[in-house]
RNA sequence: CGGGGUGUAGCGCAGUCUGGUAGCGCACCUGCCUUGGGCGCAGGUUGUCGCAGGUUCGAAUCCUGUCACCCCGACCA
């Protein structure tokens, strides 16, 4: 390729609107274009890393036995009324219609599409196990999109489905694909760990994310510093040594009631009574399922409950935080003083009381005391507390043990999930109505798995992870050309000449090669090749060429070395091996 | 959806408070010059000042409405 006829326009300077560096660099390096919100062109450049990934993702995928085909964007509303998900999906689906009314979506997710195709057709046992994956472009109405390629609302995804007649076989598939990805993101150069992940409303399922490690990542994970032990912090549990209180030692003084007026944080109360805030309890309320029931929750007073695990225990669909004013008018509760110590549930309208692991282990601490400007101090829970349950629906703090090997500590990264994968169940198979006949002969509803990676996010989670000062610096298998040759002098007849040929003998060798032939000075060229990241340059110019040499730079490790332009070609090739 | 902010040339921005000929840098075009890290000189092109109303002799500037985009939060396979 040569550049004039690339389509490559690189800025000076950082877009306004780019926030976090990969939007910023792929912006720069004219490899993607905004359109609106969420939504981009994928410039030449850019589309060049995105089909070095899909090509990788395609290996690995033939290697699972997937095969790859093609379902459309515009799905029938139908298909998702018979999955039940039409109803609760909500904004994020993209909804429309055609000219005689009919309902359509854009589809975010394939699930229903593919049981669909497959049930078309697979009719024994003898089908299975089946995979299927495509490569296309999604659609989610996020509501805040951001980051350039890291949380579009059109974004291109790979997504396999697979089909089972038993849990066995989907396991089997299950941790190949997690191989696959293993595999892939290695490939693509990344430095990632897979995570236990939290399975949303879908409970007991299996699941792993694939996380980049990046400070700019919108997800924390946790891993264990001793063991191998990592999951999203929506998951990850602590290793838990009391999970339900003693009783309180001998001679422990009774519950007292203290002033605190106006006090109704942790941190107020807690500098007021000059103790840490580890010494308390706190007390939330949360409204499940819209309105439908309330809970209580309590948990130590430095710790954070997890809406994840909280909405997994309950099994509900659903949880939030009421509003304030409302809980204070509707129920009459001393919002910023409410505690579990004589909890009049009835009064409240609390339907249970839970209270979090990291309480049970605390002996005489302080918590709201159930009427306005007052807590109480020494509360013990193995007396105090009378909750419906203890169970775990705190967030894992930096330090805590590792739940696995008991004797790691667990630390906390941010990551860029760039892939996730899922054991289904038969929640689409179900009432979709996908059934084989087994060996016996019998209809049997087919256990699935699905399996997505971000293709862009990908690609976006790789300059992350590999940039300086100067631009992008890609990995080789998915640079958008593996070597630019820098003809600074497109005027003198040997370097046009010399060039060219090494241009045209690295494309015979099936290596991607840019010849940037313009008519710049030496620096545009430079600043240029650095910026989009090519992994190795090639500059010819009238001072290597008076020596008889050209320049060969790698941009990784910025080592140069000048070869005769006799074998430049060979030396070359030795470079990117 | 709540809070904050921004819309002026392809990009980055000033001008808006205090109404009076539309500006700067980069990019782009022409010529000269230069050629190993975003050269220099000279000349030039590019705008419904987001959009719609209103006030005014006169609006980028003031008022009302509206749209888009960005940030924080809530939310999120």
């Amino acid at each position: 390729m040569v550049w004039k006829n690339a389509f490559i326009y690189t800025l000076r300077q950082d877009p306004a609107d780019a926030e976090v560096i990969s939007h910023k660099l792929m912006m720069r390096a004219g490899m993607i274009q905004k359109l609106a919100a969420g939504i981009y062109d994928y410039l030449p450049l850019g589309l060049r890393v995105i089909r070095k990934i899909e090509g990788i993702i395609r290996q690995e995928m033939a290697r699972c036995g997937a095969v790859e085909l093609l379902m459309p964007v515009v799905v029938p509303a139908e298909l998702w009324q018979e999955s039940g998900r039409w109803e609760y999906y909500g904004p994020e689906l993209l909804r429309l219609s055609d000219r005689k009314d009919a309902a359509f979506c854009l589809g975010p997710t394939h699930e229903e599409v593919v049981v669909d195709v497959a049930r078309k057709s697979v009719r024994s046992y003898r089908d299975l196990p089946l995979c299927l994956f495509q490569i296309q472009t999604k659609f989610r109405d996020e509501i805040r999109p951001r980051f350039g390629l890291m949380r579009g609302r059109e974004f291109i995804m790979k997504d396999a489905y697979s089909f089972h007649v038993n849990d066995q076989s989907l396991d089997e598939m299950y941790w190949a694909m997690h191989a696959a990805y293993t595999a892939i993101f290695k490939r693509c150069g990344l430095d990632f760990r897979p995570v236990e992940a939290d399975s949303g409303t879908i409970g007991g399922s299996v699941t792993h994310e694939f996380h980049v490690l990046a400070s700019s990542g919108e997800d924390t994970i946790v891993s264990c510093d001793a063991c191998d032990y990592a999951a999203n912090i929506e998951k990850a549990q602590a290793d838990i040594l009391v999970q339900s209180p003693a009783a309180p030692p001998a001679g422990a003084p009774a519950p007292q009631e203290v002033a605190t007026p106006g006090l109704k944080s942790i941190e107020e109360v807690s500098s007021f009574l000059k103790i840490a805030p580890a010494q308390t309890i706190k007390m939330l309320v949360y409204s499940v399922n819209h309105g439908s029931s309330m809970v209580g929750v309590c948990i130590r007073g430095d710790r954070a409950v997890n809406e994840a695990k909280l909405r997994g225990l309950l099994g509900a669909d659903s949880i939030a935080v009421p509003d304030e004013n409302e809980l204070r008018a509707k129920h009459g509760m001393p919002i910023g003083f409410i505690g579990p110590v004589n909890l009049d549930k009835t009064k409240y309208k609390l339907n249970s009381i839970i209270a979090d692991f990291s309480v049970a282990s605390l002996t005489d601490v302080v918590c709201g005391a159930n009427k306005e400007d007052a807590h109480l101090l020494h509360v013990f829970p193995g007396r105090d507390l009378m909750p419906d349950r203890y169970a775990d629906v705190g967030f894992v703090a930096e330090g805590d043990r590792c739940p696995r090997c008991h004797g790691g500590t667990l630390k906390q990264f941010r990551g860029i999930e760039v892939g996730q994968v899922f054991k289904l169940g038969t929640k689409y198979s179900g009432p979709m109505g996908m059934t084989v006949l087994n060996e016996q002969g019998n209809a049997q509803v087919v256990t699935m798995g699905c399996y997505g990676i971000g293709v862009g996010r990908t690609a976006a989670a790789a300059i992350e992870q590999n940039h300086d000062a100067d631009g992008i610096i890609w990995p080789a298998a998915i640079a958008p050309f593996a070597v630019a040759i820098l003809c600074l002098d497109p005027g003198n007849e040997e370097a046009r000449t010399l060039s060219l040929h090494l241009h045209n003998e690295l494309e015979k060798l099936n290596i991607d090669a840019l010849l940037d032939d313009r008519d710049e000075r030496p620096g545009v060229k430079f600043k240029d090749a650095d910026l989009i990241g090519f992994p190795c340059r090639v500059t010819v110019g009238s001072r290597g060429l008076k020596e008889g040499c050209v320049e060969i730079k790698m941009r990784k490790s910025k080592e140069v070395l000048k070869a005769p332009k006799e074998n430049a070609l060979e030396r070359i090739v030795a470079a990117l091996a």
